[in-house]
DNA sequence: CAATCATTCAATAACTTTATTGAATGTTAT
DNA sequence: ATAACATTCAATAAAGTTATTGAATGATTG
């Protein structure tokens, strides 16, 4: 074979990948299929799609490989097609960060707009974890937590925190971890909980974050636990 | 600032640098800017892309900082922004030969009508070259090697080859190494060896994986040696 | 300072991607 | 069976991307 249709053949099988890649809608759904199964409405629900428009997008992933499906009863669960999808999004989102400074300077506003500019790694909480120094919150929705969580972390879904903080200690400190790096709902429970008189920072990642660099966690289910519908 | 909002100007930033990607000559750009900083002419002569056409996708690279460019008299030299741009490159691809069973396929098929199945992983070279068993060559183009090579490794471009056979021992393996896995001079160079009577096998990947994994490499020239035009 | 030369810009036509609709499919529950 | 429901399909208009062309820019050389 001539080696410039090699070439030609073989980059464009590459950018049948980064095209599914280059769309802000479907980067969304795969941070959100890294925490577990999905059905599409559980995604739309998620997001801000429409159920035909993100199952539209779904099968744009699903032909790059990039997501595999796997139908139960009514629902179709749509997951992550292996491990190097996450790694690729995590260096990709390494890379934004590393070098774009509109990016830098939202995530600064939001959080400062939230009067919660600390953060922990995850070395750190590994650390303040295994000393008991810190109690840990899973805000994400019951379902992603079930479907796995780090060891130890006590589920609080964040719509249900103001009714349910008496559950929690005022002389510890509250590590509050999420989605990832880009997920709001650790940041919005850190500042109802220190508003409320609590010391609390967040988990400067999240739960696949902690899980791909091989930290502990826990399944309450049985193992990738898909999800229908919530929130 | 409302989190739908924050979410999509997040998302959109990070698909800027998913859309920048999101070609397959853009992709083959990067691969050669990987090697070292390149002219837009040469890389207009190293891809099946016109100057302007080539120029018009560095343009695409730069905005969304995967490139950065510096000025040298009439040249203009664009290099890859940083490491992790290469890294999300490497990963990307590792995704695709992991799940991608077409590009399977079409390298095999390639290095079959080379009757060249063989190869060698880097950790594997390292050993032979410590252990004296194998002679390293470079086959990429001069001005390539000079802008950073493998410890040890001998240049010969892929097109004086023929020319330089007696340079070269019958009575020791010869490894060639290219440009990466997606490149076919190494594949053509030990075509070549093999038909008139040496032993070669070319590395699995090329010069930048290998500079990645901080394996020992040399600079024959002052880091980072910018090339114009060639062949 | 005019010629040369590398690169970029601007305009354009062909093509691709997107969100939105509403209808179609296929499964479960009654 | 029939209804209810989750998902996919098909069509479409609006928007975005691409390669090509030829002209413009701006630096170096004679």
């Amino acid at each position: 074979m001539n080696v410039r249709d090699f070439k030609n053949k073989i980059y464009n099988e590459l950018a049948s990948i980064t095209k599914a890649l280059a769309n802000p809608n479907r980067l969304e759904i795969i941070e959100l299929l890294a925490q577990c199964p999905c059905s599409v409405e559980y995604i739309a629900n998620n997001t801000s799609l429409s159920i035909a428009n993100a199952s539209q997008h779904l099968q744009t992933l699903k032909s790059a490989r990039l997501v595999i499906t796997e139908k139960r009863g009514k629902y179709s669960f749509y997951s992550l097609a292996n491990k190097n999808v996450f790694e690729v999004w995590n260096s990709m989102r390494e890379l934004a960060f590393s070098q774009n400074a509109e990016i830098e300077k939202l995530m600064k506003e939001f959080r400062e707009s939230r009067h919660n500019l600390e953060s922990v790694t995850s070395s750190q909480l590994l650390d303040r974890i295994q000393q008991g120094k810190a109690l840990l919150l899973d805000v994400r929705p019951r379902e992603e937590f079930e479907a796995g969580h780090i060891a130890s972390a006590l589920s609080i879904p964040q719509d249900e925190l103001i009714e349910r903080l008496k559950e929690l200690p005022k002389d510890k400190e509250i590590v509050a971890y999420c989605r990832g790096p880009l997920c709001a709902m650790a940041d919005d429970a850190v500042e109802l909980l220190n508003s409320h008189g609590f010391k609390a920072v967040r988990l400067e990642t999240g739960f696949p974050e902690w899980k791909v660099k091989g930290f502990p966690i826990d399944n309450a289910l049985p193992q990738g636990r898909a999800i229908g519908v919530s929130k």
